[in-house]
DNA sequence: TTCGTCCACTGGTAGGATAAGTGACCACTG
DNA sequence: CAGTGGTCACTTATCCTACCAGTGGACGAA
């Protein structure tokens, strides 16, 4: 009924303004930023927040700034980090850029079978128990958004079961670059998703040891769903096209 | 001969200090932070340094702020991105988290194939040319250095030459995590890197979209090269726990 | 022309003020 | 006495002015 009121901080606000200006390319790399002081002037708000806003871009390597010299902008993709895939998600109409997405399920799809053997070799006894009891709530789940949450949180517990902490971490990334986009992935992935058997599969492999099994089996699985989303994505990009030749600014198909 | 001075600013001191005393699990997860007006004592620094740190924290998602209420800790493992590796890769003393060294080797290991072939399949003449303008240079560089540092090169080169964003960003947090270990690198590695066969085969299975084997002779290559670095971690992580048996803080073998 | 000085700009730091959110506490109500 | 709402002592959010420190171009003297 009631839901929480938005509400943002200003350096967020003029964090996403100037990130989603680089990223698009409306200012590109080698250009200035506008002084701290004429920047707060033309957005109205304090020299601070500007301060706060221009130390996050540095963070993120978004641009170089130097005292006494005007703040540049770098080139995001050849400095920025994962963490920035989903201010690239979108453009500035909203729209999926589908060779983001395209990307990022690639990279899913490459990591999962080997994050499936490090498991089996590296966590075992642990991982197997966790795994066993996300596959139990996957069958007692009625709902297939249920279903398909407890599908990821198996892959979260197969990371963090791989004991690698890039895996994670880069995984952290990608978690949150799809998690916009959850209400059509669950759309998306609905008519498949009922096999729990591979689930249990997985899980019996990794407790076993069974190295390139697992990777095998889970190679199979991952195969599959990718197909889904690049199928869906190939649709979308389609539509795109057409609403865009058209003139017509449509809705998600 | 020279090098630039050091100079870092207050803000980045203080981040530094509350972002390592996270990694290292001394303000575990769910603890609360001093408040602004304290640490700013505590520090000697203005409340405007400790607010920016605290900003770039909270963008690492390393600590969840809400107003009115004190700065919590989260849980880094669960929520950090690939950008947080450098700071994990050392600890207190300086001496390297061989685990986390490892993990980021094992990522590398397994993407660096499927990069190879999706560049074969991609970027095709493009890539194949500004890869063979680095194989060219690697044999007209004389010192084991260079060579290592355009090998290097020739990989970044591949990533983009792939089309895959999530992997260029990926990567890019990869290299800025063993960039402080490059000088341990070419040491390591010396010995092997005189093969620019493999390099020309690669680039010519590039430029002839041989996906496929692209992708073994690049697996060929990264698992001899991921293997030397193994052995080394191995023995450093021996000679690490020696002088800690020993209650000795020896220098890195 | 060449070189040093000056100065108008930049970002960096400091510490003041006010606004606004949070949670513990407590008096009041039914 | 459980539940409501007000008070108060905290916190962060934002803004402001002032000053320090580094940069680079203008300008005048050698």
């Amino acid at each position: 009924m009631f839901q929480a009121v938005n509400k943002r901080s200003i350096s967020d606000e003029v964090y996403d303004q100037l990130c989603s200006r680089i990223v698009s390319q409306e200012l590109k790399a080698g250009e200035e930023l506008p002084s701290e002081r004429l920047l707060s002037e033309m957005l109205g708000v304090s020299r601070n927040a500007v301060r706060e806003a221009i130390k996050r871009l540095q963070q993120a390597r978004l641009v170089d700034v130097k005292q006494g010299g005007l703040t540049t902008v770098l080139d995001y993709r050849a400095e920025a980090g994962a963490e920035l895939l989903p201010n690239l998600l979108f453009d500035q109409s909203s729209q999926i850029q589908v060779d983001v997405a395209r990307s990022i399920v690639r990279m899913r799809q490459v990591l999962s079978p080997e994050i499936a053997a490090d498991a089996a070799t590296q966590g075992r006894a642990e991982t197997a128990e966790r795994l066993a009891a996300v596959v139990e709530q996957m069958r007692a789940a009625n709902e297939a958004e249920a279903v398909q949450r407890l599908a990821f949180q198996f892959w979260e517990v197969l990371v963090e079961g791989s004991g690698n902490i890039a895996y994670r971490l880069a995984f952290n990334s990608l978690r949150r670059t799809y998690e916009p986009l959850w209400g059509l992935m669950t759309q998306m992935l609905s008519g498949q998703q009922q096999k729990l058997e591979i689930f249990e599969r997985l899980a019996m492999l990794v407790r076993q040891g069974q190295r390139d099994e697992a990777a095998r089996c889970a190679k199979d699985y991952i195969d599959e769903s990718s197909a889904a989303i690049y199928e869906f994505l190939d649709l979308y990009e389609q539509s795109a096209k057409d609403s865009s030749n058209t003139q017509i600014e449509g809705e998600t198909p």
